[in-house]
Formats: C-alpha cells, sequence, structure tokens
DNA sequence: CACGTCACTGTTTTT
DNA sequence: CAGTGACGTG
C-alpha cells in the first residue's frame, strides 16, 4: 500500500472538523460545571477564572503568565512548556476581561498557531479563543495586506508566488536582460534578493548602495540589481507577491501610510511572538511597528535558531533586553519532555556553542536511556537498522507507530528510509515539501485557479495555457510575452490589444489565444460571488483539464485524476471547514447564522501559506510513523527519536561552511533533534551515502562526539572518526594536521595542540575575516571568503584557538559576555574548557576552541 | 506542434 | 539519480 502519496490530504478537513467537535464537548463540561456550581459574584468569578489558569504552573511559569503589561522576554528552552505558558497568557488576559480581538499573536506554523488556539479554546471557550487573532506572521499580514492592497498598488486579491513560479518568473527576467542563465542561475539570483527583502532593501535601496554593487560584481553578477527591478516590476504588474513580498510590503506600509500605521497598530493591546529567535529583520521591524503599546511579549529559544539562512537574526533574541530597557525577563528552564540524559547530552552538546543567552536547562523526569548509536555501511543498511530498532521497540515496550520520528538534514535522505519502511510494511508519514501541491496535475489545476483568482498572473498563465493542448505553444507563447513586455502588460490583457501581428502572432494563434482568454473571462466574473467548490468543478470541466486527465486510462492517469478530484474536494473541506466557525460563532452569539460565502480567493489564500507539518494533520497521521527534515520537527515531540545521516558533510552540513556561526547553527540544529525526544534517541550514520548518484564516504558527524560520552551507549571511539573504511579522499599530500578542515576532528588532540600557535601574550588576535558591511579600499571582496584554496587558513579551530596562554585567576575580555574572571581550565586539547566568572553573565564553561578570550585591557 | 531522446547539472534547510 | 533543457522526428 502506498502510504506516502495522495492520501496524505484526504481527511485533512474532515479531521479538523472532528476536533473542532471534540473541543466543544470539552469544553462544555469545563465551562458549565463551574457556572453550575455556584453563582457568585463577578469578583470572585473572576479570581477563580485566574486561578484555575494558573493551576498546575511553575513558579517562574506563574510569573511568565500573570506579566501582561509591558515588554517580555521568555526564554524558554526545549520541553519547558512554553506552548502552556503562551496559551496561559492569553487565557490570563481574557479572564482579565481583555477584549479578545485586541489580542495579537503571531507563530511561524499554522500548525502551532491551531494548537495554540485549540488549548485556549479549552481554557476559556471556543468564542473568545476564535476571536483571538492568532496566525503565522505571513497569513497575519496578507490579511492586512489585502485591505490596504490599493495604496500598495496591488489588486486586493493578489495571488502568491510559490518557489517554482518564483523561479520561473526569474528565469523570464533573466532571459529578457539577455543573461546568461549559467551565471545568472535563477535560485541564487533569488535567494540573493530574499536576502534583501528581508532586510528591507528595497529595489532603489538595492541599486543604490554601493556594498551590494561591489559584492555582485565581485561574484561577476553585477547585473543582479536590474534582475531585481524587472522581477518586481513583473510581480507587481501580475498582480503577486512572493513569500518575501508580504513582509517588506507589510513595512513599505506602515512606513508610508501613517494612517495604515495607526489603523492597525491600534487594533491591539498586546501581541506575543512565538519562536522570536527566528523572526528576521523585515518581521522585526513589523513587530517594533505594532507594539507601539509596548505590551509586546516575545518567546524564544536562542539554543533553536535554525533560520539563518533565510534571514533570521538570533540578534533579535539576544538584543530583546537593549530594545526594550524595562523589559522583565523569565526563564523556563525546567523541562518537562525529556528524560534527563537527554536534557543532559542536549545540553553537553551545545555547550560547544559561544554565544549563547545564558541558560541552565534541568531535566525532571528520570534518568532514562542512554543515546544509542547505530553503525551502517550504507543508507539501505542504516534504514534497515532504524526500523528493525522500531520493530523492536514495539515488540519490547509496546510502543505504537506514531511514537517514532525518524529526522534527517535533508529531505533527500527520506528515500532509502522509505523504501525498508514500506518493505517492512510499516506505517508512515512523510512531512515534507507538500508532495501533494507538489504534484504536477495538482500545480495545474492550482494554476488554473490562480489565474481565475487573479487573470494578471503570468506564471499560472503560462503553466496552463496549453495544457490540455490547445495549439497554443511555444511560439505563440513567446510571441505573446514580447508583446506584453512591451506594452508593459500582463499575458492575459496583453491578448486583447491590437496590433498582435506586429510581433508574429498570426491571426489563427490570436484566435486560439482569445478564446482561451475568454473562457478564462468568464470564471474569473464568477469569482466573486461563486461558492468556491461550485467554481472549483466550473474550471476542472470548462478548462477540460479533468477530462484529459480522466481520457487517461493508465494507472497514472488514474492517479492523476483522483488527485484533482481530491483537490476539488479539498476546496469543499476547506469550506464546511469554515462554514461550521461560522456557524458555531454566530451560535454563540445568539445570532442568526450569516449567510456566507467562500470564495476560491479564500482557499488560495490558505492553501498558499500552508507549511509542511500543516498539511500532515490527517486521519493517516494516526498511529504512522513520521519522517521529516529537522527544520521540520521544531516544535513537535516523539517518544522515540532516530536522528539519520550523521556524518560530516550531510548533518553538519558540508561544502560552504565559511565561519563558526555556519557550524553553530548546524550545531543548534542537532540540538532541536535531540530535544525532540521524550524517552529514547538513536544516532545513527553510515559510512557510504549515495548522493547525486555518486557514492560517497563519509566520517561520523562531529556532533556525535560533542555529545558527553557518558550519555552515550556504545560511544565511538577515536578511530571512527578518522576515517572510514580508508579510501577518503582527504587534502592530499598534508599531514594529518589539516584534515581537521575537511573532516571535523579526524585527528589527535595531540597533533593540533602542537601546531597551536603561540602568540606572544598580550599581543591581541588578528581579528578572523570580519564580513564588514562596508567595501573595502583594496577592492578584496568584502564577502564571505569563496572556498578556501589552502587548507592552513581554513581550520576554524585553528584559527579559533585563543592567542595567549590562560592562567587560572587572569581576568579576561568575552566578545559577548564581557569582563570576567578564569576561575579553572579543564580537559585536554580540542576539548578543553575554561569556567570563567563574567562580571555581568555569571558563571559559564566555555569551550575555550570557540570562546574568543582575549585579555583583559588595562584601563 | 507534440513527443521522444540525450546531455547536463545540481549538494541543504522553509514561510 | 532526477529534473530540466536542447534538439530531432512524426
Amino acid at each position: 500500500m502506498d502510504y506516502s502519496s495522495r492520501r496524505e490530504f484526504s481527511h485533512f478537513f474532515g479531521i479538523i472538523r472532528e476536533k473542532h467537535n471534540k473541543v466543544h464537548a470539552r469544553e462544555f463540561c469545563l465551562r458549565s460545571l463551574p457556572k453550575l456550581a455556584y453563582i457568585c459574584s463577578p469578583m470572585d468569578e473572576m479570581k477563580d477564572k485566574l486561578k484555575a489558569v494558573l493551576d498546575g504552573l511553575n513558579e517562574e511559569q506563574k510569573k511568565a503568565v500573570c506579566a501582561v503589561d509591558g515588554p517580555v522576554l521568555i526564554v524558554a528552552g526545549a520541553g519547558s512548556g512554553k506552548t502552556r505558558v503562551l496559551t496561559s497568557r492569553v487565557a490570563y488576559m481574557l479572564a482579565m476581561g481583555t477584549d479578545p480581538s485586541r489580542i495579537l499573536a503571531l507563530t511561524f506554523t499554522k500548525k502551532a498557531a491551531g494548537e495554540m488556539k485549540e488549548r485556549i479554546a479549552l481554557m476559556v471557550g471556543a468564542r473568545s479563543a476564535r476571536r483571538v487573532v492568532m496566525g503565522t506572521f505571513h497569513s497575519v499580514f496578507v490579511r492586512f495586506l489585502r485591505e490596504y492592497a490599493g495604496f500598495l498598488g496591488y489588486p486586493e486579491q493578489f495571488t502568491i508566488y510559490d518557489a517554482s513560479d518564483q523561479a520561473s518568473a526569474m528565469k523570464a527576467c533573466i532571459k529578457e536582460l539577455q543573461l546568461d542563465d549559467k551565471i545568472y542561475k535563477p535560485r541564487e539570483v533569488l535567494s540573493r534578493i530574499s536576502l534583501a527583502k528581508n532586510n528591507l532593501m528595497t529595489v532603489s535601496a538595492y541599486r543604490n548602495n554601493p556594498q551590494i554593487a561591489m559584492e555582485d560584481s565581485h561574484s561577476r553578477k553585477p547585473r543582479i540589481g536590474e534582475l531585481y527591478e524587472l522581477y518586481q516590476r513583473k510581480l507587481k504588474q501580475s498582480g503577486v507577491m512572493d513569500f518575501d513580498d508580504i513582509l517588506l510590503n507589510m513595512n513599505i506600509l506602515l512606513r508610508d501610510n501613517p494612517d495604515a500605521l495607526r489603523d492597525i497598530s491600534g487594533r491591539f493591546d498586546y501581541i506575543m511572538v512565538d519562536e522570536y529567535q527566528d523572526t528576521n529583520h523585515a518581521q522585526y521591524i513589523i513587530i517594533r511597528k505594532l507594539a507601539v503599546h509596548r505590551n509586546i511579549c516575545v518567546v524564544g529559544d536562542d539554543s533553536q535558531s535554525i533560520y539563518a539562512f533565510r534571514g533570521a537574526k538570533i540578534e533579535n533574541i539576544l538584543n530583546f533586553k537593549k530594545d526594550y530597557k524595562d523589559c522583565k525577563t523569565y526563564r523556563l528552564e525546567r523541562n518537562y519532555r525529556s528524560t534527563a540524559t537527554i536534557v543532559d547530552a542536549a545540553n553537553s552538546l551545545i555547550a560547544h556553542n559561544a554565544g549563547r543567552i545564558p541558560k541552565d536547562c534541568y531535566a525532571t523526569g528520570d534518568k532514562g536511556d542512554p543515546i544509542k548509536i547505530l553503525h551502517a555501511y550504507t543508507e539501505g543498511e542504516e534504514a534497515v537498522q532504524i526500523v528493525s530498532e522500531i520493530t523492536r521497540l514495539m515488540r519490547m515496550e509496546s510502543a505504537q507507530y506514531e511514537d517514532f520520528a525518524i529526522l534527517y538534514r535533508t529531505n533527500s535522505q527520506s528515500r532509502a528510509l522509505e523504501e525498508q519502511l514500506r518493505r517492512r510494511n510499516i506505517p508512515y508519514m512523510i512531512y515534507s515539501g507538500n508532495s501533494f501541491f507538489e504534484r504536477a496535475e495538482v500545480k495545474d489545476m492550482m494554476a488554473y485557479f490562480k489565474l481565475v483568482v487573479n487573470v494578471n498572473d503570468d506564471e499560472a498563465f503560462r503553466r496552463i495555457v496549453n495544457k490540455p493542448a490547445r495549439g497554443i505553444g511555444d511560439t505563440t507563447l513567446a510571441a505573446l510575452a514580447t508583446a506584453a513586455q512591451v506594452r508593459g502588460t500582463s499575458f492575459f490583457k496583453a491578448i486583447f490589444l491590437d496590433g498582435l501581428e506586429s510581433f508574429g502572432l498570426k491571426n489563427s494563434a490570436v484566435t486560439k489565444l482569445k478564446a482561451f482568454a475568454q473562457m478564462i473571462d468568464k470564471l474569473a466574473m464568477m469569482c466573486p460571488t461563486t461558492d468556491a467548490f461550485v467554481l472549483a468543478q466550473r474550471i476542472a470541466d470548462d478548462s477540460g483539464l479533468y477530462a484529459f486527465f480522466k481520457a487517461d486510462n493508465s494507472i497514472e492517469g488514474q492517479s492523476r485524476t483522483s488527485n484533482v478530484e481530491e483537490l476539488i474536494n479539498s476546496v469543499q473541506g476547506f469550506i464546511e471547514e469554515r462554514m461550521e466557525e461560522a456557524a458555531d460563532y454566530a451560535e454563540e452569539n445568539g445570532q442568526e447564522p450569516e449567510k456566507l460565502l467562500f470564495t476560491l480567493d479564500d482557499y488560495l489564500e490558505n492553501v498558499s501559506l500552508l507549511s509542511n507539518v500543516d498539511v500532515a494533520d490527517d486521519e493517516d497521521t494516526n498511529n504512522k510513523v513520521a519522517l521529516m527534515t529537522v527544520h521540520s520537527a521544531k516544535g513537535l515531540e516523539y517518544p522515540y527519536v532516530f536522528v539519520s545521516g550523521l556524518e560530516e558533510d550531510l548533518f553538519p552540513s558540508g561544502g560552504f561552511m565559511a565561519g563558526p556561526q555556519d557550524i553553530e547553527e548546524e550545531r543548534r540544529l542537532f540540538y532541536v533533534a535531540l530535544t525532540r525526544a521524550k524517552r529514547n534517541v538513536f544516532l545513527s550514520y553510515a559510512d557510504s551515502r549515495m548522493r547525486n548518484g555518486k557514492h560517497n564516504e563519509n566520517t561520523p558527524s562531529r556532533f556525535i562526539r560533542e555529545i558527553d560520552s557518558k550519555y552515550i551507549e556504545n560511544p565511538l571511539d577515536d578511530s571512527a572518526f578518522r576515517s572510514s573504511g580508508g579510501s577518503r579522499a582527504v587534502w592530499g599530500g598534508f599531514p594529518s594536521v589539516h584534515r581537521g578542515s575537511g573532516t571535523g576532528y579526524g585527528e589527535s588532540s595531540e597533533v593540533r595542540f602542537i601546531r597551536r600557535p603561540q602568540q606572544p601574550s598580550g599581543l591581541p588576535e588578528r581579528p578572523r575575516t570580519q564580513y564588514t558591511s562596508r567595501p573595502m579600499s583594496n577592492g578584496t571582496q568584502p564577502q564571505r571568503p569563496a572556498m578556501p584554496a589552502k587548507p592552513e587558513i581554513i581550520d576554524p579551530d585553528f584559527v579559533a584557538v585563543p592567542m595567549t596562554e590562560l592562567f587560572v585567576g587572569e581576568r579576561i575580555e568575552h566578545n559577548r559576555f564581557g569582563g570576567g574572571l578564569i576561575l579553572d581550565i579543564t580537559g585536554t586539547a580540542p576539548e578543553m574548557k575554561a569556567r570563567i566568572k563574567f562580571d555581568d553573565y555569571g558563571e559559564k564553561l566555555l569551550l575555550l576552541k570557540y570562546a574568543k578570550l582575549r585579555p583583559e585591557k588595562k584601563s
């Protein structure tokens, strides 16, 4: 049976509904019992409610819940009951009489928002819970942007480009500027633009920034600025935003439209932000602007910051105290999730990172079992071992399938695991790149939806204009594209322009285009007044797409047909869900249920902003092994967690790691992986792994070694890290000393120790390559160094080793923690640690190879 | 214009 | 090993 594919989506909406009903039943009991029990004054009732909210929380949690006014920073370690605190906090505010609609709570995934809503509903009732403005950054902001779309020059029903739409649009831009797509790779250009947008760099800012110009010309892509401009123009012309535009345009709106700022910020008295360590600059500024009342509460854990690659700034949480001087800080350090072994092991790992918020996470649970390591020869065998372990645990500890999660660094690793799970008939569920929505036929259907909602969506147009075949081929489309480009309009509108012959379009081609456009136009006219499900069916029929798939009787054809059917059913599911919500709401308010219409716009908005974990909330999720990337696993927990592929160059991800900040992020990622587990952790690695059709030999990840070996059942000895199989290509010709740069800790500590340069004491270390924000006068590349040519200069450990002899009792200075006194020094070479009592941050144990210490300046 | 074949190239992670 | 793009044939 195929567990992986299309049924993922099938019962999604049905389950949501079921959950709502459950909520209602339980909530009914919870809410009516106290009311029946005593009739008392409103004051007493309030006190009682507040007491109920705080019941069962620990002291620190209670404090964090009650501190509703003013800026609050909650540093919440993994498994410390963060969601509980957040939900209780909302419940507390509501019990105090706050109007729920004046609370804004922002999360990163819909799932997180949904869970919070559900839990709040249990505490205070669905009616209030529903009115809290709670959702992802993107979905909440999209709603604001629709209201003010006109101001920004967008149509109210703007659509949203997904990653492949973006790539395709960028390709068109590159072509239009006649650039070489070997040099200007669409994805690369896009990620550069994405970073710019997340740092609130508009097109003009980008093009006028000399440092950017330097960087781009240095990477031999001087025309990225132009591409950025063209890309933005195209998107606007199409009435389309990409993910980053949602944040950027929100900022532009709040910056340029004082009324909008006043209006939107005036809607809320309290703002809460979850996973604050993962906010990027654009989000940070929006939050700042909206929180005029300063009742802002951010929750996060700097040790779990894993989204730097998409612009997240760990500084946001580190600097919160500076931004809001009077902020109150609460630390949730008590771990309720995992065994002591897991908590301590994770702590021992993360201790290798410098620059953290001081935090002392401790376990409350049992000691638990040590961490097990699975050593395999290939990824296939790795999968076999994992699966055997799962079946063993199910036998021995009567575990259920749903108790297991298999985590990995990259999505492609799921293949081998899947194969093995299928072979052993183990039900599983992959939570990754929306497999359902990524199917060609589903995307086609979605493209029709998008085009009907927004006829100017050129990428949607391009995708389906000739699907099914209408005799509109590449030549015709290219000519139309030129016409649209020259006249500065969308493909759709260009069809109705005069003088198309001059672009090489024959009359017959124009006739075909017009027929297509009229078909779309007719559907588009229906859009605002037609039920989404009805319209979706009309689209499937009128477009001929459904008939086209239906006509194909092959296995694939049948699968395509049923996927399209499923998509259309999901539209119906969506409507029913919303209808029920609306009906409940009306009922609770004692009103007539409003007759509400849900259009295709609503559906599209909902679906385009779904994340990996959102989609997978399905009947089928029940009792299945979960497979996902570590990134997707954030916020989730499982009794048994397998972290697979723990190999150098995979986890930590290899290749382009330029500095310690990259390896630290990888380490945090591994920290996230470990802390997902409640009972048991298994770490697996394979000596050989197939990557892009090639066999790669690997050494075990340094992270395995960084966990204190006392928490590991069968720790690896040093020889395991040296090499595997002996056939590895390492820095040829260099003695083992240099291997460290490529392979982690490939050599014995003595060797490293000897190689460590002894700097004349007192001389501060030459600063490491700094990523300055100003162009350098000598014309050297101010960006990250490219792939290092010589091993000598890139060994991060080598460079980071402290340059002076450290003595107990000496005073030193640390970049982040400031001045401190060395209390003692323990361990040998690479693992040498110093216990330091910092003046402002208290006692900390730092790994010398990462801590950048210098002798304190004499004043 | 549709469909097949061949060569090439890419290596994270995601709202 | 894919997924994509270029090119040729019916």
